[in-house]
DNA sequence: TTGCTCCTCACGTCACGTGAGGTGGC
DNA sequence: TTGCTCCTCACGTCACGTGAGGTGGC
Protein backbone atom coordinates (compact mmCIF):
# COMPACT_ATOMS: atom_id res chain seq x y z
CA UNK A 1 0.00 0.00 0.00
CA UNK A 2 1.31 3.27 -1.27
CA UNK A 3 1.21 6.45 1.32
CA UNK A 4 1.20 9.98 0.61
CA UNK A 5 2.01 12.76 2.19
CA UNK A 6 -0.36 15.93 2.47
CA UNK A 7 1.41 17.73 -0.24
CA UNK A 8 1.36 14.80 -2.09
CA UNK A 9 -2.68 14.00 -1.40
CA UNK A 10 -3.46 17.78 -1.90
CA UNK A 11 -1.64 17.55 -5.62
CA UNK A 12 -3.18 14.81 -6.91
CA UNK A 13 -6.85 16.25 -5.51
CA UNK A 14 -5.82 19.88 -6.64
CA UNK A 15 -6.38 21.43 -3.32
CA UNK A 16 -3.92 23.23 -1.21
CA UNK A 17 -1.97 21.61 1.58
CA UNK A 18 -3.52 23.67 4.56
CA UNK A 19 -6.78 22.85 3.07
CA UNK A 20 -5.98 19.05 3.51
CA UNK A 21 -4.76 20.26 6.89
CA UNK A 22 -8.31 21.80 7.38
CA UNK A 23 -10.28 18.54 6.72
CA UNK A 24 -7.88 16.76 9.40
CA UNK A 25 -8.86 19.34 12.18
CA UNK A 26 -12.66 19.61 10.95
CA UNK A 27 -12.28 15.10 11.16
CA UNK A 28 -13.46 14.66 7.97
CA UNK A 29 -10.57 13.47 6.85
CA UNK A 30 -8.29 11.69 9.72
CA UNK A 31 -4.70 10.44 8.09
CA UNK A 32 -4.69 6.92 8.26
CA UNK A 33 -1.45 7.06 10.07
CA UNK A 34 1.14 9.57 11.27
CA UNK A 35 4.96 9.25 10.67
CA UNK A 36 7.23 9.22 13.65
CA UNK A 37 7.91 12.49 12.97
CA UNK A 38 4.04 13.95 13.44
CA UNK A 39 4.01 14.04 9.66
CA UNK A 40 0.61 12.84 8.14
CA UNK A 41 0.43 9.39 5.87
CA UNK A 42 -2.64 9.00 3.73
CA UNK A 43 -3.71 5.82 2.44
CA UNK A 44 -5.50 4.82 -0.94
CA UNK A 45 -8.91 4.97 0.95
CA UNK A 46 -8.24 8.35 1.72
CA UNK A 47 -7.28 9.75 -1.15
CA UNK A 48 -10.58 8.31 -2.45
CA UNK A 49 -12.54 10.20 0.25
CA UNK A 50 -10.74 13.54 -0.53
CA UNK A 51 -11.65 13.32 -4.28
CA UNK A 52 -15.25 12.51 -3.09
CA UNK A 53 -15.06 15.72 -0.45
CA UNK A 54 -13.35 17.55 -3.24
CA UNK A 55 -16.40 16.75 -5.11
CA UNK A 56 -19.45 17.83 -2.89
CA UNK A 57 -17.55 20.50 -2.39
CA UNK A 58 -17.77 21.78 -6.08
CA UNK A 59 -21.51 21.72 -5.53
CA UNK A 60 -21.23 23.68 -2.22
CA UNK A 61 -22.30 21.55 0.54
CA UNK A 62 -20.56 22.22 3.77
CA UNK A 63 -18.31 20.64 5.51
CA UNK A 64 -21.34 19.91 8.46
CA UNK A 65 -22.72 18.35 5.88
CA UNK A 66 -20.07 16.06 4.43
CA UNK A 67 -19.47 15.25 7.85
CA UNK A 68 -23.14 14.28 8.57
CA UNK A 69 -22.93 12.07 5.39
CA UNK A 70 -19.50 10.20 6.71
CA UNK A 71 -20.96 9.93 9.71
CA UNK A 72 -24.04 8.14 9.10
CA UNK A 73 -24.13 4.22 8.79
CA UNK A 74 -27.14 4.98 6.01
CA UNK A 75 -26.04 8.02 3.51
CA UNK A 76 -28.80 6.75 1.65
CA UNK A 77 -31.13 8.31 3.88
CA UNK A 78 -29.78 11.69 4.25
CA UNK A 79 -27.93 12.22 1.16
CA UNK A 80 -31.38 13.32 -1.12
CA UNK A 81 -32.21 15.61 2.24
CA UNK A 82 -28.98 17.12 1.73
CA UNK A 83 -29.01 17.72 -1.72
CA UNK A 84 -32.42 19.06 -1.77
CA UNK A 85 -30.89 21.51 1.25
CA UNK A 86 -28.21 22.88 -0.83
CA UNK A 87 -30.74 23.37 -4.37
CA UNK A 88 -32.69 25.15 -1.85
CA UNK A 89 -30.14 27.31 -0.68
CA UNK A 90 -28.53 27.73 -4.18
CA UNK A 91 -32.05 29.16 -5.31
CA UNK A 92 -32.28 31.30 -3.37
CA UNK A 93 -28.67 32.70 -3.78
CA UNK A 94 -29.68 32.72 -7.47
CA UNK A 95 -32.71 34.86 -6.84
CA UNK A 96 -30.67 37.44 -4.37
CA UNK A 97 -28.01 37.54 -7.48
CA UNK A 98 -31.04 38.35 -10.44
CA UNK A 99 -32.04 41.22 -8.07
CA UNK A 100 -28.92 42.79 -7.01
CA UNK A 101 -28.21 42.86 -11.02
CA UNK A 102 -31.75 44.31 -11.81
CA UNK A 103 -30.74 47.43 -9.11
CA UNK A 104 -28.06 47.77 -11.10
CA UNK A 105 -29.21 47.80 -14.27
CA UNK A 106 -31.64 50.46 -12.61
CA UNK A 107 -28.90 52.67 -11.59
CA UNK A 108 -26.90 52.67 -14.28
CA UNK A 109 -30.24 53.75 -16.16
CA UNK A 110 -31.45 56.68 -13.77
CA UNK A 111 -27.81 57.75 -13.89
CA UNK A 112 -27.62 58.24 -17.14
CA UNK A 113 -30.53 60.88 -16.38
CA UNK A 114 -28.79 63.19 -13.95
CA UNK A 115 -26.64 65.83 -14.57
CA UNK A 116 -25.23 67.36 -11.77
CA UNK A 117 -24.15 63.63 -10.18
CA UNK A 118 -23.39 63.65 -5.93
CA UNK A 119 -23.72 61.15 -3.80
CA UNK A 120 -27.28 62.65 -2.79
CA UNK A 121 -28.11 61.84 -5.67
CA UNK A 122 -27.78 58.44 -5.08
CA UNK A 123 -30.74 58.76 -2.72
CA UNK A 124 -32.78 59.92 -5.28
CA UNK A 125 -32.47 57.25 -7.92
CA UNK A 126 -33.09 54.77 -4.57
CA UNK A 127 -36.26 57.13 -4.15
CA UNK A 128 -37.19 56.97 -8.15
CA UNK A 129 -36.56 53.38 -8.73
CA UNK A 130 -38.58 52.24 -5.62
CA UNK A 131 -41.56 53.91 -6.75
CA UNK A 132 -41.03 53.33 -10.06
CA UNK A 133 -43.71 50.78 -10.83
CA UNK A 134 -46.07 52.70 -9.02
CA UNK A 135 -45.80 55.81 -11.16
CA UNK A 136 -45.77 53.58 -13.81
CA UNK A 137 -48.74 51.87 -12.35
CA UNK A 138 -50.61 55.60 -12.31
CA UNK A 139 -50.06 56.31 -15.30
CA UNK A 140 -51.04 53.58 -17.36
CA UNK A 141 -54.54 54.29 -15.01
CA UNK A 142 -54.89 57.76 -16.57
CA UNK A 143 -54.01 56.55 -19.96
CA UNK A 144 -56.30 54.32 -20.05
CA UNK A 145 -58.70 56.70 -18.19
CA UNK A 146 -58.34 59.02 -20.82
CA UNK A 147 -59.30 56.41 -23.58
CA UNK A 148 -63.00 56.72 -23.60
CA UNK A 149 -62.41 61.07 -23.21
CA UNK A 150 -60.75 60.48 -26.27
CA UNK A 151 -63.06 58.23 -28.44
CA UNK A 152 -66.18 60.60 -27.33
CA UNK A 153 -63.92 63.10 -28.49
CA UNK A 154 -63.06 62.23 -32.06
CA UNK A 155 -67.04 61.18 -32.60
CA UNK A 156 -68.17 64.43 -31.55
CA UNK A 157 -66.02 65.71 -33.89
CA UNK A 158 -67.15 63.87 -36.53
CA UNK A 159 -70.42 64.50 -36.11
CA UNK A 160 -69.61 68.18 -36.67
CA UNK A 161 -68.63 68.19 -39.77
CA UNK A 162 -70.67 65.37 -40.97
CA UNK A 163 -73.53 66.26 -39.83
CA UNK A 164 -73.42 69.71 -38.27
CA UNK A 165 -74.28 68.77 -34.61
CA UNK A 166 -71.55 71.37 -32.94
CA UNK A 167 -73.35 70.83 -29.75
CA UNK A 168 -72.31 67.62 -29.20
CA UNK A 169 -69.06 68.57 -29.44
CA UNK A 170 -69.57 71.60 -27.20
CA UNK A 171 -71.60 69.44 -24.53
CA UNK A 172 -68.22 67.41 -24.55
CA UNK A 173 -66.13 70.28 -23.80
CA UNK A 174 -68.58 71.10 -20.79
CA UNK A 175 -67.50 67.81 -19.34
CA UNK A 176 -63.85 67.21 -20.24
CA UNK A 177 -62.44 70.34 -18.96
CA UNK A 178 -63.43 70.10 -16.05
CA UNK A 179 -62.25 66.36 -16.07
CA UNK A 180 -59.22 67.03 -17.38
CA UNK A 181 -58.67 69.00 -14.68
CA UNK A 182 -59.76 67.01 -12.23
CA UNK A 183 -57.59 64.38 -13.37
CA UNK A 184 -54.58 66.48 -13.26
CA UNK A 185 -55.37 67.73 -9.80
CA UNK A 186 -55.22 64.10 -9.15
CA UNK A 187 -51.96 63.27 -10.37
CA UNK A 188 -50.05 66.35 -9.37
CA UNK A 189 -51.39 65.31 -5.76
CA UNK A 190 -49.62 61.83 -6.07
CA UNK A 191 -46.48 62.50 -7.49
CA UNK A 192 -43.26 65.04 -6.31
CA UNK A 193 -40.21 65.94 -7.83
CA UNK A 194 -36.74 65.88 -6.28
CA UNK A 195 -34.41 68.95 -6.59
CA UNK A 196 -30.92 68.39 -8.41
CA UNK A 197 -29.41 70.50 -6.35
CA UNK A 198 -30.94 70.30 -2.73
CA UNK A 199 -32.27 66.61 -3.38
CA UNK A 200 -35.60 67.80 -1.22
CA UNK A 201 -38.69 66.38 -2.07
CA UNK A 202 -41.38 68.70 -3.44
CA UNK A 203 -44.72 69.36 -4.50
CA UNK A 204 -44.98 72.30 -6.99
CA UNK A 205 -48.32 74.55 -6.97
CA UNK A 206 -50.74 72.69 -9.96
CA UNK A 207 -50.06 76.20 -12.15
CA UNK A 208 -46.77 75.93 -12.70
CA UNK A 209 -46.41 71.93 -12.65
CA UNK A 210 -49.56 72.03 -15.58
CA UNK A 211 -47.73 74.52 -18.34
CA UNK A 212 -44.19 73.57 -17.39
CA UNK A 213 -41.86 72.25 -20.24
CA UNK A 214 -41.20 68.55 -19.31
CA UNK A 215 -40.19 64.67 -20.81
CA UNK A 216 -41.71 61.66 -19.71
CA UNK A 217 -39.56 61.60 -16.40
CA UNK A 218 -38.77 65.14 -15.95
CA UNK A 219 -40.47 68.47 -15.45
CA UNK A 220 -38.88 71.73 -15.35
CA UNK A 221 -39.67 73.37 -12.27
CA UNK A 222 -38.59 76.24 -9.34
CA UNK A 223 -37.72 74.23 -5.92
CA UNK A 224 -39.12 76.22 -3.02
CA UNK A 225 -36.33 75.56 -0.61
CA UNK A 226 -33.62 76.45 -2.61
CA UNK A 227 -35.40 78.45 -5.43
CA UNK A 228 -33.33 76.57 -8.13
CA UNK A 229 -35.22 76.01 -11.70
CA UNK A 230 -34.51 73.28 -13.37
CA UNK A 231 -35.39 69.88 -14.36
CA UNK A 232 -36.41 67.37 -11.67
CA UNK A 233 -36.91 64.06 -11.57
CA UNK A 234 -40.91 63.49 -11.04
CA UNK A 235 -41.91 60.67 -8.24
CA UNK A 236 -44.44 59.01 -7.09
CA UNK A 237 -45.69 60.00 -3.59
CA UNK A 238 -47.33 57.53 -1.33
CA UNK A 239 -50.00 59.25 1.53
CA UNK A 240 -47.63 58.52 4.24
CA UNK A 241 -45.09 60.67 2.16
CA UNK A 242 -47.43 63.60 1.86
CA UNK A 243 -47.58 63.84 5.62
CA UNK A 244 -43.83 65.34 4.98
CA UNK B 1 -33.73 69.81 13.62
CA UNK B 2 -34.65 66.54 14.91
CA UNK B 3 -32.42 63.86 16.13
CA UNK B 4 -32.37 60.18 16.03
CA UNK B 5 -31.06 57.75 18.70
CA UNK B 6 -29.62 54.79 16.95
CA UNK B 7 -32.67 52.85 17.61
CA UNK B 8 -34.40 54.99 15.70
CA UNK B 9 -32.54 55.61 12.58
CA UNK B 10 -32.13 51.83 12.59
CA UNK B 11 -36.08 51.68 12.67
CA UNK B 12 -36.23 54.02 10.14
CA UNK B 13 -34.16 51.75 7.51
CA UNK B 14 -35.36 48.54 8.37
CA UNK B 15 -31.24 47.81 9.77
CA UNK B 16 -30.63 46.28 13.59
CA UNK B 17 -28.67 48.76 16.43
CA UNK B 18 -26.08 46.63 15.50
CA UNK B 19 -25.90 47.75 12.01
CA UNK B 20 -25.94 51.16 12.36
CA UNK B 21 -23.34 50.59 15.68
CA UNK B 22 -21.30 48.97 12.81
CA UNK B 23 -21.27 51.54 10.39
CA UNK B 24 -19.79 53.88 12.40
CA UNK B 25 -16.91 52.12 13.27
CA UNK B 26 -16.27 51.55 9.75
CA UNK B 27 -16.29 54.83 8.86
CA UNK B 28 -19.53 55.13 6.50
CA UNK B 29 -21.80 56.39 9.28
CA UNK B 30 -20.29 58.26 11.79
CA UNK B 31 -23.06 60.20 14.09
CA UNK B 32 -23.19 64.19 14.08
CA UNK B 33 -23.15 64.34 17.43
CA UNK B 34 -22.20 62.56 21.05
CA UNK B 35 -25.04 62.89 23.91
CA UNK B 36 -23.02 63.62 27.05
CA UNK B 37 -23.77 59.60 28.54
CA UNK B 38 -21.66 59.09 24.90
CA UNK B 39 -24.76 58.10 23.42
CA UNK B 40 -24.79 58.54 19.11
CA UNK B 41 -27.04 61.21 18.04
CA UNK B 42 -27.92 61.39 14.13
CA UNK B 43 -29.29 64.35 11.75
CA UNK B 44 -31.26 64.00 9.29
CA UNK B 45 -28.29 64.28 6.74
CA UNK B 46 -27.20 61.25 8.75
CA UNK B 47 -30.71 59.25 8.07
CA UNK B 48 -30.14 59.80 4.58
CA UNK B 49 -26.78 58.71 4.05
CA UNK B 50 -27.91 55.68 6.07
CA UNK B 51 -30.65 55.12 3.61
CA UNK B 52 -28.24 55.73 0.56
CA UNK B 53 -25.89 53.24 2.43
CA UNK B 54 -29.01 50.85 2.50
CA UNK B 55 -29.42 50.89 -1.01
CA UNK B 56 -26.26 50.48 -2.32
CA UNK B 57 -26.03 47.26 0.52
CA UNK B 58 -29.34 45.90 -1.39
CA UNK B 59 -27.12 46.13 -4.51
CA UNK B 60 -24.19 44.06 -2.90
CA UNK B 61 -21.71 46.85 -2.60
CA UNK B 62 -19.09 46.07 -0.18
CA UNK B 63 -18.19 48.34 2.20
CA UNK B 64 -15.25 49.30 1.18
CA UNK B 65 -16.32 50.43 -1.87
CA UNK B 66 -19.44 52.25 -0.34
CA UNK B 67 -16.67 53.90 1.97
CA UNK B 68 -14.39 54.90 -1.18
CA UNK B 69 -17.77 56.71 -2.73
CA UNK B 70 -18.57 58.83 -0.02
CA UNK B 71 -14.72 59.84 0.45
CA UNK B 72 -13.96 60.47 -3.65
CA UNK B 73 -14.38 64.65 -4.04
CA UNK B 74 -15.75 63.84 -7.67
CA UNK B 75 -18.11 60.63 -7.15
CA UNK B 76 -19.43 60.12 -10.81
CA UNK B 77 -15.81 59.08 -11.37
CA UNK B 78 -15.91 56.16 -9.35
CA UNK B 79 -19.51 55.16 -9.33
CA UNK B 80 -19.56 53.59 -12.76
CA UNK B 81 -16.22 52.00 -12.13
CA UNK B 82 -17.48 50.49 -9.14
CA UNK B 83 -20.89 49.20 -10.83
CA UNK B 84 -19.58 47.52 -12.88
CA UNK B 85 -17.16 45.70 -10.74
CA UNK B 86 -20.17 44.69 -8.67
CA UNK B 87 -21.75 43.42 -11.79
CA UNK B 88 -18.73 41.18 -13.06
CA UNK B 89 -18.55 39.66 -9.61
CA UNK B 90 -22.02 38.89 -9.23
CA UNK B 91 -21.95 37.48 -13.14
CA UNK B 92 -19.52 35.18 -11.61
CA UNK B 93 -21.49 34.13 -8.69
CA UNK B 94 -24.40 33.47 -10.65
CA UNK B 95 -21.90 31.50 -12.72
CA UNK B 96 -20.71 29.29 -10.02
CA UNK B 97 -24.62 29.02 -8.83
CA UNK B 98 -25.30 27.60 -11.73
CA UNK B 99 -22.55 25.08 -12.44
CA UNK B 100 -23.76 23.96 -8.95
CA UNK B 101 -27.32 23.69 -8.90
CA UNK B 102 -26.00 21.59 -12.16
CA UNK B 103 -24.06 19.06 -9.82
CA UNK B 104 -26.30 18.65 -7.99
CA UNK B 105 -28.76 18.05 -10.68
CA UNK B 106 -26.68 15.04 -12.14
CA UNK B 107 -26.06 14.00 -8.65
CA UNK B 108 -29.73 13.43 -8.22
CA UNK B 109 -30.22 11.30 -11.78
CA UNK B 110 -27.06 9.29 -11.15
CA UNK B 111 -28.15 8.27 -7.69
CA UNK B 112 -31.42 6.74 -9.40
CA UNK B 113 -28.96 3.94 -11.30
CA UNK B 114 -27.47 2.72 -7.86
CA UNK B 115 -28.87 -0.11 -6.06
CA UNK B 116 -26.22 -0.33 -3.28
CA UNK B 117 -25.59 3.02 -2.05
CA UNK B 118 -22.49 3.54 0.49
CA UNK B 119 -20.42 7.03 0.51
CA UNK B 120 -18.06 5.35 -1.96
CA UNK B 121 -20.48 5.08 -4.31
CA UNK B 122 -20.27 9.36 -4.44
CA UNK B 123 -17.28 8.74 -6.12
CA UNK B 124 -18.28 6.97 -8.30
CA UNK B 125 -20.91 9.09 -9.85
CA UNK B 126 -18.24 11.96 -9.50
CA UNK B 127 -16.06 9.66 -11.88
CA UNK B 128 -19.35 8.93 -13.78
CA UNK B 129 -20.26 12.59 -14.40
CA UNK B 130 -16.31 14.15 -15.00
CA UNK B 131 -16.44 11.74 -17.86
CA UNK B 132 -19.76 11.74 -19.19
CA UNK B 133 -19.04 14.19 -21.78
CA UNK B 134 -16.06 12.30 -23.30
CA UNK B 135 -18.06 9.03 -23.35
CA UNK B 136 -21.57 10.53 -25.03
CA UNK B 137 -18.94 12.07 -27.58
CA UNK B 138 -17.25 8.43 -28.13
CA UNK B 139 -20.23 6.76 -28.66
CA UNK B 140 -21.26 9.24 -30.98
CA UNK B 141 -18.34 8.75 -33.03
CA UNK B 142 -18.93 5.25 -33.25
CA UNK B 143 -22.83 5.75 -34.49
CA UNK B 144 -21.91 8.16 -37.09
CA UNK B 145 -18.79 6.19 -38.16
CA UNK B 146 -21.23 3.16 -38.24
CA UNK B 147 -23.56 4.53 -40.45
CA UNK B 148 -22.32 4.39 -43.77
CA UNK B 149 -21.53 0.41 -42.98
CA UNK B 150 -25.02 -0.01 -42.47
CA UNK B 151 -25.98 1.78 -45.67
CA UNK B 152 -23.74 -0.62 -47.64
CA UNK B 153 -25.21 -3.60 -45.76
CA UNK B 154 -28.84 -1.96 -46.68
CA UNK B 155 -27.93 -1.59 -50.42
CA UNK B 156 -26.22 -5.12 -50.55
CA UNK B 157 -29.19 -6.29 -48.99
CA UNK B 158 -31.94 -4.92 -51.31
CA UNK B 159 -29.33 -5.82 -54.47
CA UNK B 160 -29.26 -9.50 -53.48
CA UNK B 161 -33.46 -9.83 -53.21
CA UNK B 162 -33.59 -7.80 -56.52
CA UNK B 163 -30.87 -8.82 -58.77
CA UNK B 164 -29.33 -12.29 -56.74
CA UNK B 165 -26.47 -10.33 -56.28
CA UNK B 166 -24.85 -11.96 -52.94
CA UNK B 167 -21.80 -11.79 -53.40
CA UNK B 168 -22.17 -8.43 -52.71
CA UNK B 169 -23.38 -8.75 -49.41
CA UNK B 170 -20.84 -11.60 -48.81
CA UNK B 171 -18.17 -8.88 -49.89
CA UNK B 172 -19.84 -6.48 -47.52
CA UNK B 173 -19.09 -9.05 -44.49
CA UNK B 174 -15.78 -9.54 -45.08
CA UNK B 175 -15.26 -5.87 -44.42
CA UNK B 176 -17.63 -5.34 -41.61
CA UNK B 177 -17.12 -8.22 -39.40
CA UNK B 178 -12.87 -7.10 -38.64
CA UNK B 179 -14.69 -3.58 -38.99
CA UNK B 180 -16.96 -4.41 -36.45
CA UNK B 181 -14.30 -6.19 -34.13
CA UNK B 182 -12.02 -3.83 -34.55
CA UNK B 183 -14.10 -0.87 -33.34
CA UNK B 184 -14.87 -2.94 -30.82
CA UNK B 185 -11.67 -3.45 -29.68
CA UNK B 186 -11.51 -0.13 -29.59
CA UNK B 187 -14.27 1.48 -27.67
CA UNK B 188 -13.51 -1.50 -24.87
CA UNK B 189 -10.23 -0.10 -25.14
CA UNK B 190 -11.62 3.40 -23.97
CA UNK B 191 -14.02 2.32 -21.03
CA UNK B 192 -13.96 1.21 -18.00
CA UNK B 193 -16.52 -0.33 -15.45
CA UNK B 194 -17.01 0.43 -11.57
CA UNK B 195 -17.76 -2.66 -9.20
CA UNK B 196 -20.89 -1.63 -7.13
CA UNK B 197 -19.20 -3.35 -4.41
CA UNK B 198 -15.67 -2.38 -4.13
CA UNK B 199 -16.13 0.51 -6.39
CA UNK B 200 -12.71 -0.48 -8.04
CA UNK B 201 -12.56 0.89 -11.30
CA UNK B 202 -11.10 -2.07 -14.21
CA UNK B 203 -11.15 -3.17 -17.72
CA UNK B 204 -13.31 -6.87 -18.35
CA UNK B 205 -12.17 -8.78 -21.01
CA UNK B 206 -13.19 -7.95 -24.72
CA UNK B 207 -14.94 -11.14 -24.80
CA UNK B 208 -17.34 -11.25 -21.75
CA UNK B 209 -17.75 -7.34 -22.40
CA UNK B 210 -19.18 -7.83 -25.99
CA UNK B 211 -22.10 -10.62 -25.22
CA UNK B 212 -22.81 -9.29 -21.56
CA UNK B 213 -25.86 -8.30 -21.22
CA UNK B 214 -26.27 -4.20 -20.80
CA UNK B 215 -28.41 -1.46 -20.62
CA UNK B 216 -26.97 2.37 -21.87
CA UNK B 217 -25.32 2.66 -19.09
CA UNK B 218 -24.55 -0.25 -17.26
CA UNK B 219 -22.89 -3.53 -18.30
CA UNK B 220 -23.20 -7.14 -16.38
CA UNK B 221 -19.26 -7.91 -15.59
CA UNK B 222 -17.58 -9.76 -13.35
CA UNK B 223 -15.12 -7.45 -11.01
CA UNK B 224 -11.53 -9.01 -10.98
CA UNK B 225 -11.09 -7.68 -7.53
CA UNK B 226 -14.02 -8.88 -5.22
CA UNK B 227 -15.47 -11.38 -8.21
CA UNK B 228 -18.86 -10.19 -7.76
CA UNK B 229 -21.23 -10.12 -10.90
CA UNK B 230 -23.42 -7.61 -11.54
CA UNK B 231 -24.33 -5.02 -13.13
CA UNK B 232 -21.81 -2.39 -13.39
CA UNK B 233 -21.75 1.63 -14.25
CA UNK B 234 -19.64 2.39 -17.90
CA UNK B 235 -17.48 5.11 -17.93
CA UNK B 236 -14.70 7.00 -20.15
CA UNK B 237 -11.01 6.26 -19.45
CA UNK B 238 -8.51 9.02 -20.54
CA UNK B 239 -4.90 7.48 -21.74
CA UNK B 240 -3.85 8.49 -18.46
CA UNK B 241 -5.87 6.59 -16.08
CA UNK B 242 -5.22 3.47 -18.64
CA UNK B 243 -1.88 3.58 -16.90
CA UNK B 244 -3.40 2.55 -13.89
C1' DT C 1 -37.65 52.97 41.09
C1' DT C 2 -38.49 50.27 36.90
C1' DG C 3 -38.29 48.99 32.27
C1' DC C 4 -36.28 50.16 28.00
C1' DT C 5 -32.54 51.50 25.18
C1' DC C 6 -27.99 52.06 24.42
C1' DC C 7 -22.94 51.40 25.34
C1' DT C 8 -18.49 48.63 24.59
C1' DC C 9 -15.92 44.49 24.49
C1' DA C 10 -15.39 40.06 22.51
C1' DC C 11 -16.47 35.89 20.40
C1' DG C 12 -18.86 33.35 16.48
C1' DT C 13 -19.95 32.73 11.47
C1' DC C 14 -17.45 29.89 6.96
C1' DA C 15 -13.73 27.69 4.56
C1' DC C 16 -9.92 28.38 4.18
C1' DG C 17 -5.32 31.96 3.00
C1' DT C 18 -1.29 33.77 4.82
C1' DG C 19 2.60 34.53 7.38
C1' DA C 20 5.74 33.20 11.55
C1' DG C 21 8.84 30.31 13.56
C1' DG C 22 10.29 25.78 13.97
C1' DT C 23 11.44 20.97 12.18
C1' DG C 24 11.43 16.32 9.53
C1' DG C 25 13.39 13.83 5.67
C1' DC C 26 15.88 13.20 1.40
C1' DT D 1 24.89 20.34 4.88
C1' DT D 2 21.19 22.34 2.03
C1' DG D 3 16.83 22.93 0.10
C1' DC D 4 12.23 21.35 0.31
C1' DT D 5 8.22 19.98 2.70
C1' DC D 6 5.66 19.80 6.57
C1' DC D 7 4.24 21.08 11.38
C1' DT D 8 1.40 24.12 14.66
C1' DC D 9 -0.19 28.44 16.26
C1' DA D 10 -2.65 32.52 15.24
C1' DC D 11 -4.52 36.19 12.77
C1' DG D 12 -7.29 37.84 8.62
C1' DT D 13 -11.37 37.58 5.49
C1' DC D 14 -16.79 39.86 5.39
C1' DA D 15 -20.75 42.02 7.44
C1' DC D 16 -22.64 41.72 10.83
C1' DG D 17 -25.32 38.45 15.02
C1' DT D 18 -25.23 37.32 19.68
C1' DG D 19 -24.51 37.37 24.31
C1' DA D 20 -22.22 39.65 28.68
C1' DG D 21 -22.02 43.12 31.83
C1' DG D 22 -22.73 47.76 32.58
C1' DT D 23 -25.31 52.32 32.13
C1' DG D 24 -28.17 56.48 30.31
C1' DG D 25 -32.73 58.48 30.09
C1' DC D 26 -37.72 58.66 30.47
Amino acid sequence: MSKYTTGEIAKLCGVSVRTVQYYDTRGILVPGELSEGGRRLYTEADLKRLRIICFLREAGLPINSIAALFAEEKPESIISILLDEQEKSLREELAECRAKLGLIEGIRSELKEIENFSVESIGDIAHAMKQKNKLKRMRWTMVLSGLPVSALQCTAIVLWITHGFWWLFAAWACVAIPWGIAVSAYYFGHVAYICPECHEVFRPRLKEAFWAYHTPKMRRLTCPTCGRKGLCVEIYTDKEDQKV
